[in-house]
DNA sequence: TCAGTTGTTTATAT
DNA sequence: AATATAAACAACTG
């Protein structure tokens, strides 16, 4: 799920509950999901909103940085008065009046603690741009010197920051762009498409801190394991591996040519 | 039992 | 050099 919508989601999630606690202890349930070891100096600071870039969520507490990416399966959970433990917890936030989870089945993501800038960087400085501060001039100069696919280059975090699978898949359903198309292949008119369907994408989704399971939505319709019809049209939704991701486009919709 | 999974990194191939 | 592909990471679902 993570993608830029769900990280927006757990940007505010945090700092509705989060954000202005002090930090009384980190518990590390499991070590090995805080990627840099030691949580020492974070007690008694209090922590900080937190700012999102890409799929990262970045939050300051006293002179530290805490950096978190939630791979596949990450999430937050705030529990207000000593709520249960969920199986899943890896590093616990104890603040002053509640606790914090960074939960994560999968174990892909993590919790990084920077003291240095230069950590920050080392993490998130390869980054291109969020895909919220792209603008359509910012767009057309970032495609212009890429190779591939339309996908891929859209995933690239290097690129833009923030698309994942499924955005992307949802982004080029609404430009009615086949997303294995060489981006040499694609004109003005469809790159500025592609543009005003990723800002629409990001807008409509960002409210619900997901993409919606409403209908409308490809998403809604690709199903886990056998897609279903174009929301749009009806036909029948092909699946196939771009880019080397599960991907699902209207035929119809999105011609090959 | 086995294929499949929203993300990233690394190695390898083209 | 830039892209593409596959595997690995870990744990669960259908």
């Amino acid at each position: 799920m993570p993608e830029l919508s769900d990280v927006e989601g757990f940007k505010r999630y945090l700092n509705r509950h989060a954000a202005g606690r002090r930090i009384e202890r980190v518990d590390r349930v499991d070590r090995s999901m805080l990627r840099t070891g030691s949580v020492r100096g974070l007690a008694g600071c209090e922590l900080g909103s937190a700012r999102r870039h890409g799929k990262w969520l970045i939050a300051e507490a006293g002179l530290a940085t805490v950096l978190m990416h939630f791979g596949m399966t990450g999430l937050l959970h705030w529990s207000g008065n000593g709520g249960a433990r969920h199986v899943h917890d890896r590093v616990v936030f104890v603040l002053d009046g509640g606790e914090l989870a960074y939960r994560d089945m999968r174990k892909f993501g993590g919790v990084w603690i920077a003291r240095e800038a230069r950590r920050v960087d080392e993490l998130i400085g390869s980054l291109g741009p969020d895909a919220l501060e792209v603008d359509r001039d910012d767009f057309r100069e970032l495609l212009a010197p890429r190779r591939g696919s339309v996908k891929a280059a859209l995933m690239d975090q290097t690129l833009i920051a923030g698309l994942g699978n499924l955005l992307v898949d949802e982004i080029c359903w609404r430009a009615r762009v086949h997303p294995g198309l060489a981006l040499a292949r694609i004109g003005p008119e469809r790159r500025d498409r592609l543009h005003a369907c990723m800002r629409a994408v990001l807008r409509d989704s960002i409210p619900h801190g997901r993409i919606p399971p409403e209908p409308g939505w490809l998403t809604g319709a690709r199903d886990d394991r056998r897609s279903g019809a174009c929301p749009r049209c009806g036909t029948r939704l092909r699946r196939a591996t771009i880019a080397g991701r599960t991907t699902v486009w209207c035929p119809r919709c999105q011609p090959k040519r």
